[in-house]
DNA sequence: CTTGACCCTGGAATTAGTTCCACCCTTTAC
DNA sequence: GTAAAGGGTGGAACTAATTCCAGGGTCAAG
């Protein structure tokens, strides 16, 4: 039953990861993904832990994680290291960006919803001077808690502009 | 009650927005943000809509949305014309990415929390052959449906590959 | 031995969003 | 009037992730 194999070469991770080798490469530059064995003719063979890795890099990108910062949790991991606080600290401030990030995102699904169904109501009944209010009800979520904070780096912008003006 | 202002200037409104100046001046060169009125002095002059406008354009780029992409949707907003489908379409492919970005991030969300709460103990516990954990749950996360595609343009990788290699 | 499919490498290029720069203008306070 | 603070402009630069490129191997099939 187990159809997986125990090595892949660059391409059938790629495919298998759903990349393509140039990122794969990619990410061992970077240094989240350990440089695989070679065979003989210096091709690389990864082993069947390295999709499970790239998966990781996958969802850890996916949700605002930099290659970088990942770099430095990552090797905190392999090393089997006690990780340093700034690494749990990256961790932490990680975790509660997610946290703000899936509020965000569940409030722009609802109101995506909303319009996709607007259009869609509108668009059949086709009352010509309807002048439909499509993402109107977009701009009108409420603008509560959240505001401005950004993924990683927050609000460097007018900081540095400060800093460099003084 | 109402302590909002009717008028805001670049400077007023990137600081309530919670970013630059210059990024507002983007937003406006890439057509997601109206070209606001100006005073004499040719100051903009930002009406209490474009805060939400902006507030909006930074949930959908949280979300995966593209300034271009964007600014196909709102113009059509903006217009008050009917949604071709195209611009329907990406509204629509746009929902279902974040709904499985919303799965990825609840899920690492709940392995994050896990490896910190590991991470703490560990380092209470301070048994020094323990090598913790750490990551290692990350890796384990259940693969199941997910997988591989991106926010966007989702694994164009090896198919434009594919194509010029013909 | 040639062809086609893969793999390798380092560095350049691209894409998107954001920021920086240099230079000029206006308004307010001293 | 002059310095400080805030605006404006176009274009360059930067950052991050990814892709492209050019030149060079390996290997099995025909």
């Amino acid at each position: 039953m187990s159809s997986e194999k125990s090595f892949y070469s660059s391409g059938e991770l790629a495919e298998l990861a759903g990349l393509s080798t140039d990122t794969l490469r990619h990410y061992e530059r970077k240094g989240v993904l350990a440089r695989p064995l070679r065979k003989a003719n210096d091709y690389r063979q990864y082993p069947a832990s390295a999709l499970q890795r790239v998966r990781l890099i996958r969802r850890a990108i996916a949700v605002g994680f930099t290659l970088d910062e990942l770099a430095s949790v990552l090797k905190v991991r392999d090393s089997g290291g006690a990780p340093c606080m700034e690494v749990r600290a990256l961790a932490e401030a990680k975790l509660s960006d997610i946290e703000t990030r899936l509020r965000e995102m569940s409030e722009l699904r609802k109101e995506l919803r909303a319009v996709l169904k607007d259009w869609d109501t509108r668009l059949e009944q086709r009352a010509p001077g309807q002048r439909a209010h499509l993402l109107e009800s977009l701009n009108a979520g409420r603008n509560g808690g959240l505001g401005n904070r950004r993924q990683g780096s927050v609000n460097l912008a007018k900081k540095k502009r400060e800093m460099r003006s003084k």
